[in-house]
DNA sequence: ATCACGACCTGGAGGC
DNA sequence: TGCCTCCAGGTCGTGA
């Protein structure tokens, strides 16, 4: 579900939570799959603190608080972080659940990908998350110099470099396929042949990309929602991705679907030149 | 060192 | 209706 623009979206919704105190915190007792467990003492220290502030690197939010420490959160695969009323019904798979008076900030994850911890400003780049990020295209922009010399070095698939997040920071499988069509690149051809004209291609089309997903308030491919639970409005703008058989929005060829380390890639046979 | 693949989970959709 | 298989926005550990 959540790439960077589903993220920034959420991360925009979350942000009328700032000033407000934190009165109550109930950690779920199922884990999460990836990192350890929540940390349930950690957590439960922040009763009490006041939110300042919420920010996104990459697909990571940090909720930061009064006092040093911050909480972090990805939303993996099925996350959802949603603002409710404290009296309504939760929802099963539910991990976590910060009271403020009357409101409640819950995170479920059916599938459990995501991930929750305490890091501790200013050092929360330490995090092994935060740690191996690369630029967050959105807030760092994304330098074609920089891009260049990595793809050069490297003989990945140009899918597999622009989801690399020690590449691009934020970037995830829908939006990769439609910033290839963009670029008129196609998935599989390797890192190392890039010209530094298609990589300046690449690299714009990844700004465009997720900032137009942006401004559509992120895709509703399935369930994703933001953290008032509107869904976004980018999937009537997707250019490749799910639309497989149908005709190219450029030249009506077919639109291809392959798999691609073991996930779904779509492009145009005929404007996406290997 | 680099790369591709399977594993980790649950739930929804579609076939029979 | 019910059962089965397949598929899904992400990341990490393994083995080649």
């Amino acid at each position: 579900m959540p790439e960077l623009p589903e993220v920034e979206t959420v991360r925009r919704t979350l942000e009328k939570l700032v000033g407000e105190r934190i009165t109550s915190m109930a950690v779920g007792r199922k884990g999460l799959h990836m990192a350890r467990k929540p940390p349930r003492g950690a957590l439960r220290k922040l009763i009490g603190a006041r939110i300042t502030g919420l920010r996104r690197i990459g697909k990571y939010l940090l909720v930061d608080t009064d006092r040093p420490q911050s909480i972090l959160a990805h939303l993996g695969m099925t996350g959802r972080l949603r603002i409710h009323r404290k009296g309504d019904p939760r929802a099963n798979h539910t991990h976590l659940v910060i009271g403020f008076g009357e409101r409640e900030l819950r995170f479920v994850d059916p599938r459990r990908f995501g991930q929750l911890d305490v890091v501790t400003r200013p050092n929360e780049r330490e995090h092994v998350g935060l740690a191996v990020l690369g630029p967050d295209p959105l807030t760092d922009g994304l330098d074609t110099r920089t891009l260049f010399t990595i793809a050069k070095q490297r003989k990945v698939t140009l899918k597999a470099l622009v989801l690399d997040q020690g590449v691009i920071a934020g970037m995830g499988n829908i939006y990769a396929s439609e910033a290839l069509w963009r670029a008129k690149l196609r998935p599989t051809t390797r890192s190392n042949r890039l010209t530094s004209q298609s990589t300046a291609k690449l690299a714009a089309a990844v700004r465009e990309v997720l900032s137009r997903a942006l401004d559509h308030n992120g895709t509703t491919f399935s369930d994703f929602v933001d953290a008032d639970g509107r869904e976004g409005d980018n999937e009537e703008y997707l250019w490749v991705y799910g639309r497989e058989g149908m005709p190219c929005r450029r030249c009506r060829t077919s639109i291809r679907k392959s798999v691609q380390q073991g996930r779904a890639t779509y492009y145009c046979p005929t404007c996406q030149t290997p």
